[in-house]
RNA sequence: AGGCACGUACGUCAAUGGUAGACGGCUUCCCUUACAAGGAAGAGGUUGGGGGUUCGAGUCCCUCCGUGCCUACCA
């Protein structure tokens, strides 16, 4: 058989991918059990332009993990892909793209540009499927989404209306924030805060009579052309006298008031605060409150308007700011100006300073949908949060203080807001035109221009995609859906407004659990950014390490922040090697043999100790790989997996096997031992196949009576894959602590001898006798069992057992464990003050642990108060220290 | 300003209140016919400082130092 001698991960990942997709395996329908449990995952949807990262990938490995492993499990499994259309982003390259043109969108006019994005959105969402095929996510294309589809637009038209029928979405003219770039309103979620360093300036607004006045502190002088007021603490004695006057605004000779409002902080600037209620969220409630006129001076471009005054208007916010205080200098009112520094508000796309204006939007009510999300905490503790600490409380913490939601965008890219309007400016809201009409009973409608937050359509992504608001067979088989996996910074923007519509459109949470991944740093902490050029395509880590070994890194991080660093993939991809090597020692050594499952359910004392022990170890592997992930604990089952293929299976159980399964001649022995080789292997690769598909797949594809091997009986008539093949299942009956123990005492035995054959600087191709001598009989005839395999291990001339240790003077000398003591005779070898030094610094080892293992049971509150399982195992340890520490004295006098 | 996390080997990270581990790196030896992307054996830690609870603390509590993240309407 050909099997080059290093693991090729490109060869591995060429063609399965293909043919497991045209073989349907991904799609719930190969499961032909119809009493199957359930196991669904609606894909956090990728923006539309973006390419996938680290931290995608991150995400979808984890989630392949699992629907792999529950698909393996006999469960009845749906991934379901699909993207995102990102209204602001995907505007915003389409634009991008026409300006190399030297277009703009109002060149193309609404519906050619929309067609344009359309276009667009082909060629970089074919990228994003690409890489995920790449990744070997076994998501079913064939329900794939995207939330412009049309079936997913007729769900956000209902939830539209009836949200609006209910009295929950309404039209309302607020202060909101506007991106003078994007030409869009924005959610407060999508404002960046940005500390930095600034300016704060000091104006004094003299009074009516031209005398004193007040001096306010601001850090946008060009807004006070906007002010209204001046508002004071009304328990600030300085103002008290002040409240009620009327103050002469510079620049505009216009007329304010002095008012009083508990918002005011007398502690900050000089306590008077300029009030400029069109142009500040806080000036905009203040203004309510004291019924104050709002004076538009800054336009949705962030120039100023002719309210601004002649000299002012068409400046720019910023040079109309430069020319304000030029003039209060001018005019002896520029009191000073101090560096000050504080939050600014950007655009989280654009990063263009936000300006805050008032606007008629669409807005949604979320007092009533933020109960029910509250509530479904409260009383069913739903979602569960992993970790759940700290992710319920920032959970809940926010919903407690949620404000209403800024619906609508002024964008062309997205789903256009079912609102018309007849010409006396009626509003209708309908699902289509021709309901809007016939409420109407005319056909002169408008429909609104804008568009819905792209959040608002990724708020029903766990229903919508399944055919909501019809009553689909989908619908009602996969929702709600096992479990979310995403990142902490969408918490807010997606997660809860899914449970706000789950519960609200379904009357349940849309997915049982919610595990929170942790967030892939560079290597010095930063997080990546586009704008920081420091992420990592994950294309690029695939071509060097493999996809698999990449996965591996990949599932190992958890739910804890780490710094990438490439280097830790390459232990991986040594694992992956090191697989692909095992397997290939299996293979060359597998003539004769089929794999047979039937071996896995017996053991027994007629068993090999070894044949024995590995069952055990396989068995637990398999336990402790399920309970991991029960509890998303990724980190852990890949530990767990790593140390079983390599340390368990590599380096003993082939090691031992391998006289056996070596052997020239077909004898029984050497046939059944290659059965059981390969019949382990294949359950070692089952237990590995979620986490690397590929690697696991093209083994298994080449093992012999692997396509025999039963698949898991869901499955039955399916084609050959690992994929459908039953996930090992962990049987305690099968589990044999003894079979670990005695393995456990080969293991010291072997690992003493080389200790001491690499301490005296013995060569390893030199063989030397080895002598064992233990008063219990059952451990000899144990070590007598396997004194073959001993003496191959650390290369024995001869491995003798007695009762009592008959060892020449000069040997090496070593205590092990069940009274048990081994010597390596080393004539003319030894030199005697170093073997005295070594077995010295032994002693001191057990001493030390000793001394503060009888501190423990000295202390009388130490047997009374804890278990008495744990005092009974200290003694046990005690015991043995002690008696291993007379054995050693023992063995120093006889170097003498 | 508040809230939350984190600080463990040289590096990156693990450890239901019960013997502090893994991987990489480092030292020595070995190309032993599955694998040098490997094998064998080692060195390396008062778990950031201090205090407390407990029979027992890396783990729970307090405090200080350091580092991140989130939330917020101080002009």
């Amino acid at each position: 058989m050909e099997i080059p001698k290093q693991y090729d991960p490109k060869q591995a990942e060429q063609n399965h991918y293909e043919r497991w997709e045209k073989l349907g395996f991904f799609a719930p329908e190969v499961n032909r059990d119809e009493h199957a449990p359930v196991f669904s995952i609606a894909i956090p949807p990728p923006n539309v332009t973006g390419s996938l990262h680290l931290g995608h990938a991150l995400q979808h490995t984890m989630m392949d993990v699992l629907t792999r492993y529950k698909r393996m499990c006999g469960y009845r499994t749906l991934w379901l892909p699909g993207m995102d259309h990102a209204g602001i982003s995907t505007q915003l390259m389409v634009t991008r793209e026409l300006k190399k043109e030297g277009l703009t969108r109002h060149d193309l006019g609404r519906e050619k540009f929309i067609e344009r994005v359309w276009k667009w959105k082909k060629e970089s969402g074919g990228q994003i499927t690409r890489q995920m095929r790449r990744e070997g996510a076994s998501v079913d294309w064939s329900r794939e989404k995207f939330t412009m589809d049309e079936d997913l637009a007729r769900a956000v038209r209902e939830v539209f209306v009836r949200l609006y029928e209910d009295g929950m979405i309404y039209r309302g003219n607020r202060i909101v924030n506007w991106c003078p770039n994007d030409q869009t309103v924005l959610s407060d979620l999508e404002v960046l805060k940005d500390p930095q360093p600034g300016k704060l300036y000091y104006l004094r607004y003299p009074a009516k009579n031209g005398e004193g006045g007040v001096t306010v502190a601001t850090t946008r002088p060009e807004t006070m052309l906007g002010d209204t007021a001046v508002a004071v603490n009304p328990n600030d004695e300085r103002y008290r006298e002040l409240v009620g006057s009327t103050l002469l605004l510079p620049l505009t000779g216009r007329e304010i008031p002095v008012v009083a409002d508990e918002f005011v902080d007398a502690e900050f600037g000089t306590g008077a605060v300029k009030v400029t209620p069109a142009h500040d969220p806080n000036d905009y409630d203040m203004g309510q409150r004291h019924d104050l006129a709002q004076i538009v001076v800054i336009d949705v471009h962030a120039k100023m308007t002719n309210e601004a005054g002649a000299d002012f208007a068409g400046l720019d916010r910023y040079k109309a700011r430069a020319k304000v205080v030029e003039r209060f200098a001018e005019l002896g009112l520029l009191e000073k100006i101090v560096d000050y520094e504080f939050s600014i508000s950007k655009c989280e796309r654009c990063k263009t300073v936000i300006e805050p204006l008032i606007s008629t939007q669409w807005f949604m009510r979320m007092d009533e949908l933020r109960d029910l999300a509250l509530e479904l905490m409260a009383r069913e503790k739903k979602p569960r949060f992993v970790p759940e600490v700290p992710y319920e409380k920032v959970y809940t913490n926010w919903l407690e203080n949620l404000r209403d939601w800024t619906i609508s965008r002024q964008l062309w890219w997205g789903h256009q807001i079912p609102a018309w309007y007849t010409k006396d400016g009626e509003i209708i809201v309908a699902r289509s035109e021709e309901e809007a009409r016939a409420k109407a009973g005319t056909n002169e409608l408008t429909q609104d221009q804008d568009v819905l937050d792209t959040w608002f359509s990724a708020a029903l992504w766990p229903f919508s995609t399944l055919g909501w608001p019809e009553q689909t067979k989908d619908l009602e088989t996969f929702y709600p859906t096992s479990v979310l996996i995403t990142g902490r910074d969408i918490i807010f923007l997606w997660v809860s407004r899914m449970v706000m519509m789950g519960r609200k459109f379904m009357s349940r949470e849309p997915f049982a659990d919610v595990f929170i991944n942790g967030t892939i740093l560079d290597v010095h902490g930063q997080r990546m950014s586009k704008t920081k050029m420091n992420g990592i395509d994950p294309l690029e880590v695939f071509e060097k390490y493999g996809v698999d070994a990449t996965r591996l890194k990949l599932a190992s991080v958890g739910s804890t922040d780490i710094r990438w660093n490439d280097k830790q993939v390459e232990s991986y991809r040594n694992f992956a090697n090191k697989i692909w090597n095992a397997a290939r020692f299996c293979l060359l050594n597998s003539e004769g043999a089929t794999i047979n499952p039937e071996i896995l359910n017996t053991s027994g004392p007629e068993l090999a100790l070894h044949d024995r022990w590995i069952l055990s170890r396989l068995n637990k592997t398999a336990r402790d790989v399920r309970e991991a992930l029960a509890g998303y604990q990724f980190h852990e089952a890949v530990q767990t997996l790593y140390h079983f293929f390599w340390d368990d299976f590599c380096d003993w159980y082939i090691e031992l096997t391998k006289s056996d399964v070596t052997a020239e001649e077909s004898t029984a022995q050497r046939d059944q031992a290659r059965v059981r080789l390969i019949t382990v292997l294949e359950q070692a690769l089952r237990l590995l196949h979620p986490f690397m598909p590929y690697i696991t797949e093209d083994l298994w594809q080449r093992l012999p009576g692997a396509h025999e091997s039963l698949l898991h009986e869901a499955y039955r008539g399916a084609a050959p894959t690992i994929m459908l093949a039953a996930y090992p299942e962990g049987k305690a009956s099968l589990i044999d602590e003894n079979a670990e123990w005695e393995m456990q005492a080969v293991i010291d035995l072997i690992s003493r001898v080389r200790n001491i054959r690499s301490e005296m600087n013995i060569k390893p191709s030199e063989p030397v006798p080895v002598l064992i001598g233990s008063p219990d009989e059952k451990l000899r005839s144990m070590f007598l069992a396997n004194a073959g395999q001993i003496r191959r291990l650390v290369r024995a001339s001869e491995v003798s057992i007695n009762a009592q240790l008959d060892a020449p003077r000069a040997s090496a000398r070593a205590v092990l464990a069940g009274s048990a003591e081994v010597a390596v005779p080393l004539a003319g070898l030894i030199d005697f003050a170093q073997e005295r030094q070594r077995l010295g610094k032994e002693k001191e080892k057990l001493a030390a642990e000793g001394s503060k293992l009888k501190a423990q049971l000295a202390n009388p509150q130490f047997a009374e108060r804890a278990p008495e399982e744990k005092v009974n195992e200290v003694r046990a340890r005690i015991a043995d220290i002690a008696q291993r520490t007379a054995q050693l004295e023992q063995t120093v006098e006889n170097l003498q």
